[in-house]
DNA sequence: TTGTAAGCGTTATCAA
DNA sequence: TTGATAACGCTTACAA
């Protein structure tokens, strides 16, 4: 059966106490060297594992950070989660992952599993939450960074950048460019689709177009990004523009053109969001919005380190920006 | 700062001691009606969060499975893991989630951090692993399930499909159409990669043509597809099929044709691996192998649980095969 | 350089 | 129905 091997135990088959084997992994220096190669050898022999219960039981910190993120098939969020690493690997910080499938209540669910776990901070990648979410939150006094998008009430520090203006100046360049009646394609109706709307909508009012939007509650994928371009097609007049809340809806979208001998972008421009690769190998390519997923990884664990170690950042709300792919389906 | 709220902490406020609280999270039947009311609402006000850690020092269980996945942003691994909370929601267990980058060292960190919070058992969904990998597991005794493909010597068990009989026959279904200068793409040259390329292999020898294989030690992308089929175009002659190791190479390679106005599947035929979602919105639609990916993240939750609970299973070896989906692309 | 003792927060067990 | 006690395995602080 399973039998974990303890400090006590390697330190029984040595005639020592758990105390010195326990100093040989903390620092190896305060061992002698003969007793501490006698405990390498006992602690490869015995396949020993490290067991952090006792110690996520005084008051010290676990030194890790948990980590939640909507989906676990999304380019966006396994560079985040690239970004996190990079930090936290580099500042001996492990990671708990877990994945909310876009649902607040599995959020909730699984920030109290990490918390159970006695991270010492949370990294979010969603800033909408359950009432009870912000209410453990806040009363723990966790450092919590909410990322990707900018929440007007953090519940502590957030990272990301302006869905809405990013939206707004996208489809500007497609109303500078001739388009008017432009079509904005969503899915999945979450925060980030919403906001991107909102940009749409402001830029088309301010143009004096009236903003038309298809949206599905289901996933984006590209299939839904073919379905979503056909009902644009049926229920809108001489579309001659696409703006997509994400490049799988975009590419989608332009492979039912392809595939109805529509030309994009003279017949049709499309515009998608987060500038994946997956855009890049059509023809022509697509034209996106390229957002700092992996910087925001990065700063987002710099920043619940920091304030782990008690340095909080006086600014708790970081602009990351974005950019624009140009690509030629615009 | 950081307040954990204990039980103690709420016992004291009420009057009575931790062990009555206790009772309340763990069998609220036993606590008095009263007391219980008053618990209730003392637990809402502090926002109590349970801590793991004094039940993981105990002998008893965690109810806690590690799963280890190697990507973040692929849909075979996402449907693996959604496979694997449906079971283990329904039988009261969590799941702690790390992932390795197709790494080996990686892995092995990844599971000594797991194995650090006690975890009953592993669903890893690799075969290949470090040495120190496979001595940990097995003298820990702890249920390891190995998944996706089936490994000659598991660890311990293993779900999945033998992806060298679904490459040969996919092959073959290629060769029956009149195929014969059929190129194998593939990328990062990870396991599964290998034993399609043995499928492949010998259903080419069998059939009397020579197996040609072009390869890529990075990340499969739909650039990298794009990549492979030209440089496959330029080393062989007059290729008349291409046979890819999973389906964002094919869609690149398809794309590419499109491209290029070869025709698919007439001048060249196209079959991917894993049937996802992407194939089906091209013109044609991608012929591929399916995989069954959610059923194996569901047996093999039901494997490791079922060995938690002392009812290991008698074969430890579960074959769940594979499916073809024709499709048009050859 | 190594050892001793106390304590972390919860639950199993036994007692009232 | 509730409470007291011990135990889990490690680390901190102190002692030898």
């Amino acid at each position: 059966m399973t039998q974990r091997v303890s400090l006590q135990d390697i330190a029984d088959q040595l005639g020592i106490t758990k105390m010195t084997v326990s100093r040989y992994f903390r620092s190896p220096e305060r061992v002698a060297p003969a007793t501490r190669e006698k405990i390498a050898q006992a602690v490869k022999r015995s396949g020993y594992i490290h067991n952090r219960a006792p110690a996520l039981m005084s008051k010290a910190l676990s030194r890790t950070i948990g980590v939640v993120i909507p989906s676990l098939s999304n380019q966006v969020f396994s560079a985040l989660v690239d970004g996190i690493e990079t930090i936290t690997n580099a500042e001996g910080f492990d990671i708990l992952l877990a994945h909310s499938g876009y649902d607040q209540q599995v959020e909730e669910r699984k920030i109290e599993m990490l918390m159970s776990y006695q991270v010492d901070g949370l990294i979010l990648s969603e800033t909408e939450h359950s009432e009870r979410t912000r209410t453990i939150l806040s009363q723990s006094g966790l450092p919590v960074v909410e990322c990707m998008e900018l929440p007007e009430t953090p519940i502590d520090m957030a990272v990301g950048l302006n869905h809405k203006a990013a939206a707004f100046e996208a489809v500007n360049k497609m109303i500078s460019r001739g388009k008017r009646s432009i079509v904005y394609l969503a899915a999945r109706l979450d925060r980030r689709t919403l906001l991107r709307q909102q940009g749409y909508e402001q830029a088309m009012w301010q143009a004096g177009y009236t903003p038309q939007t298809i949206a599905t509650p289901f996933q984006s994928s590209f299939t839904q990004g073919m379905n979503l371009l056909k009902q644009a097609l049926d229920t809108y007049d001489s579309v001659d523009g696409i703006f997509c809340t994400n490049d799988d809806l975009a590419v989608g979208a332009m492979q039912h053109c392809k595939n109805l001998g529509i030309r994009v972008p003279e017949d049709l421009a499309i515009v998608g969001y987060n500038g994946l690769d997956v855009g890049q190998t059509m023809q022509p390519t697509l034209s996106s919005i390229i957002t700092p997923r992996q910087a925001i990884g990065i700063k987002s664990a710099h920043m619940v380190i920091d304030a782990i170690n008690g340095k909080k950042a006086t600014t708790p709300i970081i602009d990351l920006g974005f950019s624009f792919n140009n690509g030629q389906s615009l």
